[in-house]
DNA sequence: CATGAATGAGCTTTCATTCAT
DNA sequence: GATGAATGAAAGCTCATTCAT
């Protein structure tokens, strides 16, 4: 992986439209090498197979969506469950508006965990959210920041599961079709807040509230 | 499509079979002919086409799926919103566990509303899904049993969210990897009263319940 | 062949569309049957095979395009070479106008006379045709009305070949492609009457005209 | 499209057999790929699909046709008319004597305009011809070479359809059936004197000539 | 006589990958 | 290191025809 970085930029990007469009299964190397306007077989001195080229394009995206994280989360003993949830939230939401394509197909691998080739990617990315998570949770139940009766592999799952969410949400409701409407950082605060709001205090009545079923 | 009983309950199991571990464009007519053990032109003489196939077992799981619905929701005004919610959930959880491939497919199709296969079907069932969670939104709100303050559209959206996370939890957490246990109904049960009881009280302490964000 | 007459009609009418659409290869018998509504079985009762069919229909309207046979031909003697001529053409034509389909099947059938299921039927009708302008040819040398310096088979072929040219030109010049269009008798005679002149004199000016070439 | 020569001409050779056989419908990839020795996958490595490879070769075809046009045809206004067309007809025939199966397959473009594959290819072809014999024809009539009486758009027509029938004459009244026969250059110029001839005075006895119709 | 399910060869096209140059 | 021709399996789909009922 010699390559020079112009060219190796041109690749990259030229297959990261083609697994936004087409998915893992069907995208097309042949469409891949056509676009990039190298040779097929340069392709494949450059990447072992399209699951190489698939594994080194995830791990591009990671890191760049490293440089999104918010300096909050280097300290996350200063604050708030709530604010550090929501950091987190607003962070991956800030880097799916602007590279969306990347972020379509992150959660392609999310979703599609049964694949093959996306339960080999994503196992990693999982344990560790999963770890980050429990962290965060023991030290909110520790602070008394959330309750100590909930079931902490449940809520786990949730925040891991609304993350996502806060993504269709954003794009389809928010954005609409429209993926070249001028979406602002607002609209991403917007979107974030109400899924903080609603994990902390769910959607019944304050008074009301207890732990009974109905 | 007077075909025998027999061979069409063969052929739309094979078909449910490749489909639930290949997703439709990766499901392969040959391998369903070959598993089913016709000839290849029979089975253009039964479906048009994959899309047709896929559409005709679609419409099967719906069909199918209605066996599960309580008797509550044929009454939502005697029932109060998070037992009617408990309900939903719970029914289209119990057709999943008794019929995980079917329902796999039906998930394929709701995580992937972006293909132009899964976007056809799916779009009617999703505007029928909103339109009902948004009757009893409404009844809810008027009965004081959820806040009047949350966003109509926002809550719409993340009801149908969780509803598709059960099924993951449950068979991630709960099922672990292992299809062939023996999953009882309680276990559903458990998994929707963890849902319920999220969607109603959120995580946080209840006595510091209030809207400001942190 | 007893097929009740309503029937016949049936699936001769819709097995001329799609010979006239699709051609003698391209046809499908798949379609005509489901056009006809009739089962696929029946057909092999009523026809041997495409083949059958494309000869029975080709019969029909060889008997169909002898209504329109002028009275004048049946007494050749009492006629000018060129009035024959020109009635033959234009009993023609007249029947292409009022049965477009079915003439553009026997135009394709005159085109592509090497095509082996095509030449098996245009033998006939080609010999019969031969046999016919060479009996008015002999006849027109003697009574002085044409040349008799001309090479028969030439002229022959020459005014065959002319005849269904004036379907061509009937067609994309006069009516355009307009297929719809209220085409009247009047542009038949027209047409007609530019072939007729043209076989006569040529194009020359007349008095420069001599048998020298250039 | 930087095949060796040798692959190149291979393969056009093979696909022009297929197509003056088969027509562009009923030709089949499969026998071309068998017949010139190259798998199937090389072949659409060479042409984009069938259409393409048919594109190739008649412009091929088209290009190869140049080399016979007569220097005559070079300096129009240096010769008579009929002595233009005259060479119009003879290299058109020359070529095709020498390329037969090159020039079935024009022909049969020419003949099944309503193809949508031929359509495409002929349209350009149809429009310069009708261009090209417009301006002869307008050269023509100035000189008093032809009648200045005559629909022109007929004459166009006439000459296009009778440059055609000189094919036909030529292949089945001349050759015969017999492909391989040693056809020799006299034979063409034969058939062309005989539709020139035809043309310039047609076939009514010359002192009778008038313009009524009978 | 009518039916339509069954058949398998055939079609065009796309694919990821290899390898000689 | 770069190239792109070569490959053949596999894809979805259509076809004319047969034959048991």
């Amino acid at each position: 992986m010699n390559l020079p970085d112009e060219k190796r930029k041109l690749i990259e990007e030229k297959a990261i439209d083609e697994f936004a469009v087409w998915g893992f299964d069907n995208a097309s190397i042949n469409r891949i090498v056509e676009q990039a306007q190298i040779a097929k077989g340069s392709f494949y001195q450059y990447f072992e197979d399209k699951k190489d080229l698939f594994n080194h394009l995830m791990a591009r995206i990671s890191e760049e969506k490293l440089n999104y994280i918010s300096p909050v989360m280097l300290n996350p003993q200063a604050h708030n469950f709530f604010t550090l949830l929501r950091e987190m939230y607003r962070s991956g939401l800030e880097f799916a508006r602007q590279n969306p394509k990347a972020a379509r197909i992150g959660n392609q691998v999310y979703k599609n965990q049964e694949h093959p080739v996306h339960k080999e990617i994503f196992k990693g990315g999982k344990d560790a959210g999963k770890a980050f998570y429990d962290q965060l949770i023991t030290l909110a139940i520790s602070r008394g920041e959330i309750r100590s009766d909930i079931d902490r592999e449940f809520v786990t799952h949730i925040l891991m599961s609304l993350n996502v969410s806060t993504f269709e949400y954003y794009f389809e409701v928010i954005k609409g079709a429209d993926f070249d409407m001028a979406a602002v950082e607002d609209d991403v605060m917007d979107t974030v807040n109400l899924f903080i709001d609603f994990i902390k205090n769910g959607i019944s009545v304050p008074e009301k509230t207890n732990n009974n079923h109905d």
